[in-house]
DNA sequence: ACGACGCATATTGTATACGATCTGTGGTTG
DNA sequence: CAACCACAGATCGTATACAATATGCGTCGT
């Protein structure tokens, strides 16, 4: 089920095949981009030279920044083309703040209807996170960190909840793994990760979203400090 | 400054001025009639019929319609097409929850900010809405009641909650004018507003909070309970 | 008679072509 | 010399035209 090896074959393949869309497709490889930092903050996008780049018209290559504006990693101005949007410190903290109000909440009502299932699935996750932190495939710990904490809150049944925390995570994304790297908190997370998944199977739900708090506290703490310091403003 | 009366010529001119492309402009033409009820959920919308409908070809419509989706109030599926999206009662629960779990939060960060001109602005907004509140001119009641919530937490200094909750506030927009309307809590809700106001004035912002959460609250259970009444599932 | 296959039609997705808007440069004028 | 206007280049926005995909019906086979 869980492909241990090689997901770069799954990536090598045309992407179009894993899409409906061309336009789709053409997002999804930005948003790859964007989140692993190849494309920089500030970075001018060019819609003749992308699709000049990914040899196909402009129609999809407009269809995919209004996506991915929607999802807030672009910003479009009329007339003027589209940037990649980086986060300032202030939206930072709030982005992590707003974590902190919501997903706690939500485990406490999903933690419960958490099935065999999802704990098994779950572990597999953070296995998988745990040997790409160890890997140090760094590309990879944001979808499997945002696909884990998802997955904790999957059954609280709070749809736009969950939509709006997906957004959040994919935000954090670029800014996590830089906190990780630069703190080495690796070993934190990794651990907390799995607390939090053994506190919700005991049952211990209040316990587990306190956890969870601490955790996502930590994080966006230690971020800013990090932003600050190096004063790498927006 | 704020214009006292007369919105309507502004609106009455084309929306094509009011915007910088066709595309922003079919957008927010959609979203009325969306917002408004004129077009119901579930409706499907056939690009040729608007692009026919609206004098333009259809990548105008297409871009618009990928807005609409960001914001929620649309469904695209690929090759088949764009329906109007409804909220199921399990979803409205989870808006007001949110409203609930952020405005007064973000109130008592954005309270002691707000200068005398901004207050002054949000009584003229309170004053405009309650004029609308009693004339019955429902079409506009959601548009004020968001821009009065929104300027009360203007100076939160938490710019991603604040387009979060723009969002929640423009997806209950239609249920809220339900509410008001079935129930009659009109005088109710123009009573919380100015009392909202006084209270953040006087510098009372935790008692503010707490009537705003009162407030948003009340106007989510009413919602439900009508909804459940109706049984008007999605 | 029932189910599966394949074609026809409608609708969406994308390519190409044209028009509108913005930015920067150079000249002109007070 | 500074400020304003005009023009040229580049880039974005939209219209038109074509290709790809989904749905419904008719036919065929068993």
């Amino acid at each position: 089920m869980a492909v241990t090896a090689r997901p770069k074959d799954v990536r090598a393949s045309p992407q179009a095949l894993r899409h409906r869309t061309v336009s789709a497709a053409v997002a999804e490889a930005l948003r790859q981009r964007i989140l692993s930092g190849t494309l920089a903050p500030g970075f001018q996008l060019r819609q003749d030279a992308l699709a000049e780049e990914f040899g196909i018209s402009r129609i999809p290559i407009r269809e995919a920044l209004l996506q991915l504006e929607a999802g807030g990693l672009v910003k479009i101005v009329p007339h003027r083309g589209a940037v990649v949007s980086g986060l300032s410190v202030e939206e930072i903290e709030d982005v992590f703040q707003l974590r902190v109000s919501l997903e706690p909440q939500l485990l406490i009502l999903s933690a419960r209807h958490l099935t065999p299932e999802d704990f098994s699935e779950l572990r597999a996750l953070r296995d998988e996170y745990s040997a790409a932190l160890k890997a140090g495939t760094v590309e990879t710990w944001g979808e499997l960190n945002r696909r884990f904490h998802l997955g904790l809150l999957r059954h609280a049944g709070r749809p736009r909840s969950l939509s709006i925390i997906a957004g959040l995570l994919q935000d954090c994304d670029r800014p996590t793994r830089l906190q990780l790297s630069v703190t080495g908190d690796v070993a934190r997370a990794d651990l907390e990760h799995t607390t939090i998944l053994d506190l919700c199977e005991a049952g211990e739900i209040v316990a587990a979203a306190n956890l969870l708090r601490i955790h996502v506290e930590h994080a966006g703490r230690s971020l800013v400090e990090i932003y600050r310091k190096s004063a790498a403003g927006a």
